[in-house]
DNA sequence: ATGCAGTGCAACCCTGAAATTGCACCCCAC
DNA sequence: GTGGGGTGCAATTTCAGGGTTGCACTGCAT
């Protein structure tokens, strides 16, 4: 079923983001980071950053941990690898597929160009 | 760097929709087909495939090949292969990275608290 | 207690994606 | 050549996502 659950759908399209590609880029760099301080790098408002911290928490990459006044935001690397796994096994299952399919369009083109005896 | 290229970005937001990946499901199971085909599995209009299907050839997931009068699409397991990978690289470097910032703060925690001889 | 840094929430544009409908075009079959 | 199955193109609608601005709230520091 290639066709995952919710949980791959939501990784996926919280990885297909540039923006939030550099957001866990530098987090991963900080060691963990505030929303403040990722604006100050990143082309965008602190709003915009916050709002994409919030879809990859809701995709379980990212966890939020208040400290004091500020808001510190790190990276889970579970999802990330699980999905990568998916991938791999989706593709591999596509790779036995296709390898299958075309021994049988090869014996069915020798079928039709009638290869071998002719018959009645 | 994990703000891979375009050619990821595209992958991932192709794969990101559900409908797209039950559209490849297919695809690879049928072992090629056509939009007309794949309409009927589905529950959306041709026009709403042939568009998915758009998106899948420019990420170059899918191709298509005309014959005759009919339109036939074939999966191409090239860029999601490669997209596995970029994913599995980067899980591990997450790994790496995380595992290093773990030891860091261990050892500025050792530092902060006290432990060991005292300063001064 | 007051000032300010750091967050959080809400309302608001705007672009683009997903899907539908309608029609014109091409190609095989008869 | 004529009919119908299969595509392709275009206009339209709808709606979620990315981004901004503005303001209210919390908590450390002086």
């Amino acid at each position: 079923m290639i066709t995952g659950d919710a949980e791959v759908s939501q990784v996926l399209s919280a990885l297909a983001d540039p923006t939030r590609r550099r957001i866990l880029d530098a987090l991963v760099r900080q060691g963990g980071s505030t929303a403040t301080v990722l604006a100050e790098e990143l082309p965008v408002t602190r709003q915009a950053i916050v709002k994409h911290l919030g879809v990859l928490a809701r995709a379980g990459l990212v966890v939020a941990r208040r400290e004091g006044r500020e808001a510190r935001y790190s990276v889970v690397p579970g999802p990330l690898d699980a999905t990568a796994r998916w991938m791999e096994r989706t593709a591999s299952i596509w790779g036995s597929r296709l390898a299958a399919i075309r021994k049988i369009s090869e014996a069915t083109d020798r079928q039709a160009t009638d290869h071998g005896r002719n018959p009645s």
